[in-house]
DNA sequence: TGTCGGAGGAGA
DNA sequence: CTCCTCCGACAC
């Protein structure tokens, strides 16, 4: 590249499908080495922003004398990032491949690769006290027949340096993190990096320290106490090799490792891998995409695999291995308590009271998990029948006592709790539903002696209040424990002896077609929380004790399940069998959205719907109103090409303009659809 | 997507 | 007359 100015194509992070024309000038005594070129990242001017971060797609000598690219005058880059920066060859193509895949213009994925990016709240860095780790020895580490074989496959795969995907399916306790850990040694011993993702609420200190004492100071984490500066201190040791480890949630895997030789990921199953703002996107799947271009070793580690990756294992995509032994202990036995007609007092049957009672007596701890926050889903009248609903949201508002106050779980609208009924006066103005807020106080009558813990989104709001409840229970300093989806995920009591699923059927009534999945896996995560340490036990409270999701989940039978869920999804046309898209339209007035939901419906009918491919819509969103904003959504059956979700993509710029005050998204492969 | 400026309503 | 929100235009 000669050393004079350059007119340089960038990729800005705004929804056009475009890039933009600069000018870059070197410096007079500039070394010919720091000019731009395709990959950089570079800052420049935009409207009447400046310093906006995009990406260098081309670069060529300027013309002499050209000032202006379609009539639009030139304007000079302010800066260009290091190289370590830079999205080397593997990135650029990733960030391509994401790009053309969950249709967006290419600038808008710019911001993943750059560490911070924007919704990362740049906070004061608070350390998070030095946790003493011991140093394990490695070579006291013996893994179990089990463990040894996805080791060694891992291991040939990474010899043979092609890419390679492992589905490792591990019942709770099962020892999946030594073999990660282990796979992750054998990449660094062939001189090759890895990242290892988790979802957020995973990263605890404790799953940090162990990682740490194995790896020492070649891992770094990403996660969201840290602040920008900490962010561009672990992207730049990736870069230089210094980090060759690199562990955080779905984020972390867009750092520059080096010579990736390994993607961890863990908890594959969980649904936060999937972002649910714009980019929206997979970071199950991309891992897969970025493994393929890096010839690394892609392994996905759950106790509850998604179906999907289950279906990719059988069709030969993914080798799949499985741990179907605790290690110690065995699994726990599951009683399914019937609660029809049996007496429920307060949520509790007398079943679950004694056992908890027994637990108590015995000195050991009890889990309870309740999927629902506050103390009242919703404020009802008797007389008259209507509920508080959020002016927003068109939605009923939930009770908390504290703060006392009706709270809308969906926009954050608050207001005070009257005590007679809005629409009529009524007295008659009572909370209905529970919470776990209502099942802590109720425990206090039950068992006035047990200190009593709550982990949900209300007592861990402050920062690290959710790692402090979780070590003060561990260490025993409470009895019982209760809580929301939160007390599921992956930890490790050792003192726990029995876990309390209050209505082990709530979640199956969703308008869903993963609620039996999403039900099954959240049953079999929080009855793994159950006897760690010695035989447990765990009680399913539920309305439909005979529903087979249930039922196989307290036998601990995925295979089962799958067998059972499967052909539903099949004779519906859901994944694994169809892919998903979902298009959603919001907008405040009613009338219009509806209207442009009808319009674009028929658009693509017309363009997408044949042998192949189903249109469904549009049909207004469960929830009908949240935010202030009308909700419709028209779902895609079948696979599309990148270019028809590219003209879906313009379909709904021209939307836009059409009906003002519509705005659109595409969602490719829906977590959820509603 | 972020920002600005103009249009037009609500209230003093 | 001012303040405020909504809406459209525009970005190299």
């Amino acid at each position: 590249m000669p050393n004079g100015p350059l007119l340089l194509e960038i990729a800005l992070p705004v929804p056009l499908p475009r890039t933009f024309s600069y000018r870059f000038v070197p410096a007079e005594d500039q070394d010919p080495a720091a000019a731009p070129v395709v990959g950089d990242l570079v800052r420049v001017p935009f409207g009447r922003r400046r310093g906006v971060i995009g990406l260098v797609t081309r670069a060529q000598a300027l013309p002499p004398g050209v000032a202006t690219v379609d009539g639009a005058v030139l304007r000079d880059v302010q800066e260009v990032l290091g190289p370590e920066y830079r999205l080397d060859p593997g990135r650029l193509e990733l960030a391509r491949w994401m790009a053309g895949y969950y249709a967006l213009p290419l600038g808008e994925v710019v911001p993943l690769f750059h560490p911070p990016a924007p919704g990362t709240r740049a906070r004061k860095s608070r350390k998070p006290a030095p946790e003493a780790y011991p140093e394990l020895d490695p070579r006291a580490i013996t893994l179990t027949a089990d463990q040894e074989g996805p080791v060694r496959r891992a291991g040939e795969m990474l010899r043979e340096g092609v890419f390679g995907a492992i589905l490792l399916h591990g019942v709770t306790g099962s020892g999946k993190t030594e073999v990660f850990l282990t796979v992750i040694a054998e990449a660094l011993a062939l001189g090759r990096g890895a990242i290892y993702l988790l979802p957020e609420i995973s990263l605890t200190p404790q799953t940090l320290a162990r990682i740490r004492s194995r790896f020492g100071d070649t891992v770094a984490a990403i996660h969201s106490g840290l602040s920008a500066g900490e962010r561009c201190r672990v992207h730049e040791g990736a870069a230089r090799g210094e980090i060759r480890v690199v562990v955080g949630p779905r984020s972390a895997l867009f750092a520059p490792v080096r010579d990736l030789g390994a993607i961890i990921v863990d908890e594959e199953h969980d649904s936060s891998y999937k972002q649910d703002e714009k980019p929206r996107y997979h970071a199950r799947h991309v891992a897969l995409v970025r493994g393929r271009q890096a010839g690394a070793v892609v392994m996905l580690g759950s106790a509850t695999p998604d179906i999907e990756s289950v279906a990719r294992a059988r069709e030969g995509r993914f080798e799949m291995f499985d741990l179907p032994r605790r290690q110690g202990v065995a699994l726990p036995e599951v009683r399914i308590v019937d609660m029809r007609g049996t007496g429920v007092r307060e949520g509790f049957t007398d079943d679950l009271l004694e056992a908890m009672g027994r637990e108590l007596d015995a000195r050991r701890q009890v889990l309870l998990f309740y999927n629902r926050r506050g103390f009242a889903r919703v404020m009802q009248c008797a007389d008259c029948g209507d509920a508080v609903v959020c002016p927003n949201c068109d939605i009923g508002m939930t009770l908390h006592l504290r703060p006392r106050r009706l709270l809308c779980h969906y926009c954050g609208h608050a207001e005070p709790v009257s005590g007679a009924c809005p629409s009529c006066g009524s007295t008659a103005f009572l909370p209905a539903g529970g919470g776990t807020e209502k099942v802590e106080l109720n425990l206090q009558a039950h068992f006035p002696e047990a200190r009593v813990m709550r982990l949900d989104h209300d007592t861990t709001r402050r920062r690290g209040s959710y790692h402090r409840i979780l070590s003060a229970f561990a260490r025993h300093e409470a009895d019982i424990l209760v809580g929301t989806q939160m007390v599921a995920k992956g930890h490790h009591f050792p003192q726990v002896g029995l876990v309390g699923v209050l209505a082990a059927d709530d979640g199956l009534a969703m308008p869903d077609f993963r609620a039996a999945e999403r039900t099954f896996q959240v049953l079999t995560q929080v009855a793994g929380r159950a006897g760690r340490t010695r035989p447990g036990t765990v009680i399913f409270q539920t309305w439909r004790p005979e529903d087979p999701v249930i039922l196989a989940a307290a036998d601990h039978d995925f295979g089962r399940f799958l067998e059972e869920e499967l052909p539903v999804r099949r004779s519906l046309g859901y994944p694994p069998f169809r892919r998903l898209a979902r298009i959603g339209l919001l907008g405040r007035r009613l009338g219009v959205t509806r209207e442009a939901a009808a319009a674009l419906a028929d658009a693509l009918r017309g363009e997408l719907e044949g042998r192949r491919r189903t249109v469904l819509g549009p049909a207004p969103g469960v929830f009908e109103r949240l935010q202030d904003r009308y909700r419709f959504q028209v779902l895609i059956k079948g696979d599309m090409t990148k270019k028809q979700k590219h003209w879906v993509a313009q379909c709904l710029r021209d939307l836009k303009v059409a009906y003002r005050g519509v705005e659109g998204f595409i969602d490719i492969d829906p977590m959820a659809v509603f």
